[in-house]
RNA sequence: GCUGGAGUGGCGGAAUUGGCAGACGCACUGGACUCAAAAUCCAGCGCCCUUCACUGGGCAUGAGGGUUCGACUCCCUCCUCCAGCACCA
C-alpha cells in the first residue's frame, strides 16, 4: 500500500529484498528475445563508492532497465578490478594482507552497490585477483608467447619511484606517474616483458573508422593521435671510417640535400660505440626529467662523419637531447633550413644552414637572412636530378630512388609502442615463465596453471619484486629439462586483467577455458559500454588489442568488442573535480542516509547531460527529493480506487492529460534511443507530473489511472524503488521490469490547436491560436486580420509573406 | 604548437531540422494554510525604458563581422575556459 509520505528508507530495502528473492536481475538465457549487453567499467575495490561510480552506474542501470522493459534480454554484469597497488600499499602501511584487505573492500562496496539497487546479475560477478580469473591471464600470456606476441627485452623503461615499479607509456602523464602527480618518471634499463601491440598498429588505427558511429569523436581522436601513424622514408647514411650505416626516418626526404648533420638520440647504440656512452646516459636522464618546454636543445659533436647517399655530402654526427630513441630509428638528419627544431639546434651550434626548398611563389632563402625554418612544401632546388620538382613529387621519386639503389625505402612509423607489462610488485598476476640456465626462457605448461600467487609475502616496497624473496615460489624445476631453475618474479600490469574481463562475464564459472566461444557470441559485441574518458588510450586500446589477438587465436570471430562507447563527464564541486585531496567529496553513503538512492540517482542524471561534467550542488538535491515526494503523493491519492486504466477520454480535461502523457512518452523514448540527455527526460516527466497535479480533479478515473501508470513506468529506469512501490499499488502486479515500456500513440499526442507566432520584419508582434494543420494562405489571412497586426500593417506594403504551418507567419513589409 | 569540446539569467541547464530564447529544477520574493514553525499549495522571477496601472517598446545566447524574411543554431575573424597529445623527425 502506498503511503502518503515518501519513505525511501522503508521502501528501498524492501524492494531490494524482493528483487533478490525473485531473482529479477538474473540474466535470461535461452530465449529468442533480442539481446542487449550493457556494461559499465568495472571498479577498483578501494572500499569506498564515490559519486563518479554512482553517476556511471546510474546511467548504465537506467539503460539496462529501459531495454528490459522494451523486451530485450539484457546482460548487465559487475565485477572487481581487484589487483593493483593500493592493496599492496595498504599492506605495507598497516600490515594487512592484501588479499584480506581487497576482499573486505569488495564486500563493502558490493553492499553499497546493492543499497543503490543497481540491476546487476551477481551470478556473473568476477574478481580479477582470484586464481579462477587470473589463471586465464596466464593462459593468454602463454598463447601470446607462442605467437611471438609476448617477448622479453632489455629496454629503457619508465620507472616510478613512488610506485617502485615500471609503468607503461600509457601510464606516464606529463612526464609523471599517472597515480602520482608530481612524481617524475625515471628511465631505467631493465629486462621486461612486452606485448606486441605494434603488430596490430595499422589494424587498431583503421578499425577506428568502423567505430565512428558508436564511439565519441574525442576518444577516436585520442586513439588516432596515440597510435600516431606517419609515412615517410628511411635512409641510410654511411659512417665514415667503419662502413656502419645510420638509418634515419624522415617525412621530408625532399629536403635531404639540405641535411647538414645527423643527430643521434643519447641512448642510440652508436653513441656508446663512439665512446660517449656515459655522456649519453647522463643526457638522457636529464632530458627525461624535464618537460619539453623547459628543455634547452643541447648536444655534442662525436668527431665522426657520415655521408649523405643522395648528395655525397659529408656531414658531422652529433648527439642531441631532443632526439627520442623510441621513435623512428632513434637518429635524425637535421635540415635546419626546413625544420624549426633543427634550425634552433644548428644555429646554436654553428652548423651550416642550406636552404633547398623555395616557396612556390618566391625565391630560395639566403641562410644569413633566415630567422626561422621554412617548413611548408614548395619547389625543390639545388638537389641534383630532383631540382625543380614540387615537394610531393620529390618525396615519391626520392623514396623510389632510395629503394632502387638499396640505401633506403618508403616507411611507415608509429608512435604506438609495445605494451610493457612487467611490474615489480606483488599484488598482480604471476607471469607464467621460468628462467633455466640450460634451456633459457621456458613457458609454464598449461597443465600447471594457475601459477598461484604465494601468500605470506613480506612487502617492503623497495623496488625488486617481493616475489623474488619467496624461495618456494622462485625455485622450480625447469619444465623442459627438469633441472633447478628460477621462476619469473615480475607480475603483470593490472590492465591485462581488464583487457578481456567482459568476455568472462558471459561464462564466468568456466574452469576449462577463459570462456566458451559459442556462449560469448550470443552476447557480443557489447551494445553499450559506459565509463570515464580517462581510459581513452589505456584500457580502451588494450582491450581492442586483446580482442584482435583473441580473434587470431580463433576464440572469437569479430574484430571489435565494443560497438558503442559512452564516456560520462566528471563530477565537479566548487569548480574542481571531486577528490579526497581537495576535501570536496560528497559521499554517496551520506546521500543515501539522507534521501535514499532514488533521489541520488535522479539528481545525478538531472543535473547535467551525462557526457558533460556535472556540477554538484547540495541544494539542488533537495529539489529532486521534493519531486519524488510529489509523485508519491499524487499516485497515493489514486491507488486502490479500483478503477481500471482507460485511454478513452470522457471528461473535457481527459484529452489534454492523455496528450501530455503521450508527448512525454515520445520525448523520454527519444532520449533513450538517441541522445541520452536524461536531464531532459526527467524534465519532461516533471512537466507531466505538474500537468496531472493541475488537472487532477477534472480527470475521469480511468484516464488518471492510465496517466499514472504511464508516469510510473517512464520514471522506472531512473527511480526504480519508488516506482516499484507505486506500480504495485496501482496495478497490483510486479516487478515493474516485467511491465512493458509505454507505447507511444501519435494520435493521442497530437495537438488540436497550435499557437502560431506572427512577426513583422522578423519581430514578434502577435500570437495566434489556430487549428493544427491549417493551410498556408488561410493562416496568413487570419494573421493579417488580428487587431494588432492590421493596425501595424496599415499604410505599409507587404512585399513578402513567409508562412511555416503550425509555427509562424512573417510579414516582410515597408 | 596540434587535436577535440565548451562559452546562454543569481546558479545547474533547455531550445531534437534556421522559426516564440531561458523548458525543467535550484535560489530568491510575495501570498494561502498554521497559535507558530516545518512541510505543502498558489503566484512572481533576464536586463533597460515606458505607464498610476493595464500596457507598450528596446536590448540580450563570449566579442566583432557575414549569409537569411528570420541565427543560440550556418559561414568568417578573434577572445576565454576545459581536456588530450607534443622537441614524433
Amino acid at each position: 500500500m502506498a503511503g502518503t509520505r515518501y519513505r525511501p528508507h522503508e521502501i528501498e530495502p524492501k524492494w531490494q529484498r524482493y528483487w533478490q528473492a525473485k531473482g529479477v536481475y538474473r540474466t535470461e538465457t535461452g530465449s529468442d528475445r533480442p539481446k542487449y549487453y550493457v556494461l559499465e567499467m568495472l571498479p577498483y575495490p578501494s572500499g569506498v563508492l564515490h559519486m563518479g561510480h554512482v553517476r556511471n552506474y546510474t546511467i548504465g542501470d537506467a539503460l539496462a532497465r529501459y531495454k528490459r522493459m522494451c523486451g530485450f534480454r539484457v546482460l548487465h554484469p559487475m565485477g572487481w578490478d581487484s589487483f593493483g597497488l593500493p592493496a599492496e600499499n595498504a599492506a605495507i602501511k598497516h600490515g594487512q594482507d592484501p588479499r584480506d584487505w581487497t576482499r573486505s573492500n569488495i564486500a563493502e562496496m558490493k553492499r553499497q552497490l546493492r543499497s543503490f539497487g543497481f540491476s546487476y546479475d551477481w551470478d556473473c560477478e568476477l574478481s580479477s585477483c582470484e586464481p579462477e580469473y587470473y589463471r586465464w591471464n596466464q593462459w593468454f600470456f602463454l598463447r601470446m608467447w607462442e605467437r611471438g606476441l609476448a617477448y622479453r627485452k632489455k629496454a629503457a623503461v619508465n620507472w616510478c619511484p613512488a610506485c617502485a615499479t615500471v609503468l607503461a607509456n600509457e601510464q606516464v602523464v606529463d612526464g609523471c606517474c599517472w597515480r602520482h602527480e608530481g612524481t617524475a618518471v625515471e628511465q631505467q634499463e631493465r629486462d621486461q616483458w612486452f606485448f606486441k601491440t605494434t603488430a596490430y598498429a595499422d589494424e587498431l588505427l583503421n578499425a577506428l573508422e568502423d567505430l565512428s558511429d558508436g564511439w565519441p569523436d574525442r576518444v577516436l581522436t585520442m586513439q588516432r593521435n596515440w597510435i600516431g601513424r606517419s609515412t615517410g622514408t628511411e635512409v641510410d647514411f654511411t659512417v665514415e671510417g667503419d662502413g656502419d650505416a645510420i638509418r634515419v626516418f624522415t617525412t621530408r626526404v625532399d629536403t635531404i640535400f639540405g641535411a647538414t648533420c645527423l643527430i643521434l638520440a643519447p641512448l642510440h647504440p652508436l653513441v656508446d660505440r663512439f665512446g660517449f656512452g656515459d655522456r649519453g646516459q647522463a643526457m638522457a636522464t636529464a632530458a627525461a626529467t624535464k618537460s619539453p618546454d623547459d628543455l634547452e636543445k643541447e648536444g655534442f659533436f662525436t668527431g665522426r662523419y657520415a655521408v649523405n647517399p643522395y648528395s655525397g655530402r659529408k656531414v658531422p654526427i652529433w648527439v642531441g637531447n631532443f632526439v627520442v630513441m623510441t621513435y623512428g630509428t632513434g637518429a635524425i638528419m637535421a635540415v635546419p633550413a626546413h625544420d624549426q627544431r633543427d634550425f634552433e639546434f644548428c644555429s646554436k651550434h654553428g652548423i651550416d644552414i642550406v636552404p633547398v626548398i623555395r616557396p612556390s611563389d618566391g625565391a630560395l632563402a639566403r641562410p644569413d637572412d633566415m630567422e626561422e625554418a621554412f617548413c611548408r612544401y614548395g619547389i625543390v632546388e639545388d638537389s641534383g636530378e630532383f631540382s625543380g620538382m614540387d615537394s610531393a613529387a620529390a618525396i615519391a621519386r626520392m623514396s623510389d630512388h632510395a629503394e632502387a639503389t638499396g640505401f633506403g625505402n618508403a616507411a611507415v612509423t608509429f608512435r604506438l609502442r609495445d605494451w610493457g607489462v612487467s611490474r615489480q610488485r606483488y599484488w598482480g598476476t604471476p607471469i607464467p615463465m621460468v628462467h633455466c640456465q640450460e634451456c633459457g626462457v621456458v613457458p609454464v605448461p598449461d597443465a600447471d596453471l594457475p601459477v598461484l600467487l604465494p601468500t605470506n609475502v613480506s612487502l617492503t616496497g623497495t623496488g625488486e619484486s617481493p616475489l623474488r624473496e619467496v624461495h618456494d615460489f622462485v625455485q622450480v624445476d625447469c619444465p623442459e629439462c627438469g633441472r633447478p631453475a628460477e621462476r619469473e618474479s615480475d607480475t603483470m600490469d593490472t590492465f591485462v586483467d581488464s583487457s578481456w574481463y567482459f568476455y568472462r562475464y558471459t561464462d564466468a564459472r568456466n574452469s576449462l577455458a577463459p570462456f566458451d566461444s559459442a556462449t560469448a557470441s550470443k552476447w557480443f559485441p557489447i551494445d553499450q559500454y559506459i565509463g570515464g574518458v580517462e581510459h581513452a588510450v589505456l584500457h580502451l586500446i588494450y582491450c581492442r588489442f586483446f580482442s584482435k589477438v583473441m580473434r587470431d587465436l580463433g576464440l572469437i570471430d569479430w574484430d571489435e568488442p565494443v560497438q558503442r562507447l559512452f564516456t560520462q563527464g566528471m563530477v565537479i564541486r566548487d569548480g574542481r573535480k571531486m577528490s579526497k585531496n581537495l576535501g570536496n567529496v560528497v559521499s554517496p553513503e551520506e546521500l543515501l542516509d539522507k534521501y535514499g538512492s532514488d533521489t541520488a540517482r535522479m539528481f545525478s542524471l538531472f543535473a547535467a547531460p551525462p557526457d558533460r561534467d556535472l556540477d554538484w550542488q547540495d541544494e539542488s538535491v533537495e529539489g529532486m527529493w521534493r519531486f519524488l515526494s510529489r509523485v508519491n503523493r499524487l499516485v497515493a491519492r489514486h491507488a486502490d480506487t479500483g478503477a481500471e486504466a482507460s485511454a478513452q477520454p470522457t471528461l473535457p480535461a481527459d484529452r489534454a492529460a492523455l496528450r501530455k502523457l503521450h508527448q512525454t512518452i515520445d520525448r523520454v523514448t527519444a532520449d533513450f534511443e538517441s541522445r541520452w540527455h536524461f536531464n531532459t527526460s526527467i524534465a519532461s516527466i516533471m512537466e507531466l507530473t505538474n500537468e496531472l497535479y493541475a488537472r487532477e480533479n477534472a480527470l475521469s478515473n480511468g484516464v488518471i489511472q492510465e496517466c499514472l501508470r504511464g508516469l510510473v513506468r517512464l520514471l522506472g529506469p531512473f527511480a526504480p524503488h519508488l516506482t516499484e512501490e507505486l506500480w504495485h499499488a496501482l496495478s497490483g502486479t510486479g516487478p515493474l521490469l516485467d511491465a512493458s515500456w509505454p507505447k507511444y500513440d501519435a494520435d493521442l499526442a497530437r495537438d488540436d490547436n497550435v499557437q502560431v507566432v506572427v512577426q513583422i520584419n522578423g519581430k514578434l508582434r502577435d500570437r495566434l491560436t489556430v487549428p493544427k494543420g491549417l493551410p498556408k494562405d488561410q493562416l496568413s489571412e487570419l494573421a493579417r486580420q488580428t487587431d494588432r497586426i492590421s493596425t501595424l500593417l496599415a499604410g505599409k506594403t507587404v512585399h513578402r509573406v513567409i508562412e511555416i504551418p503550425d509555427r509562424l507567419v512573417n510579414f516582410v513589409a515597408r
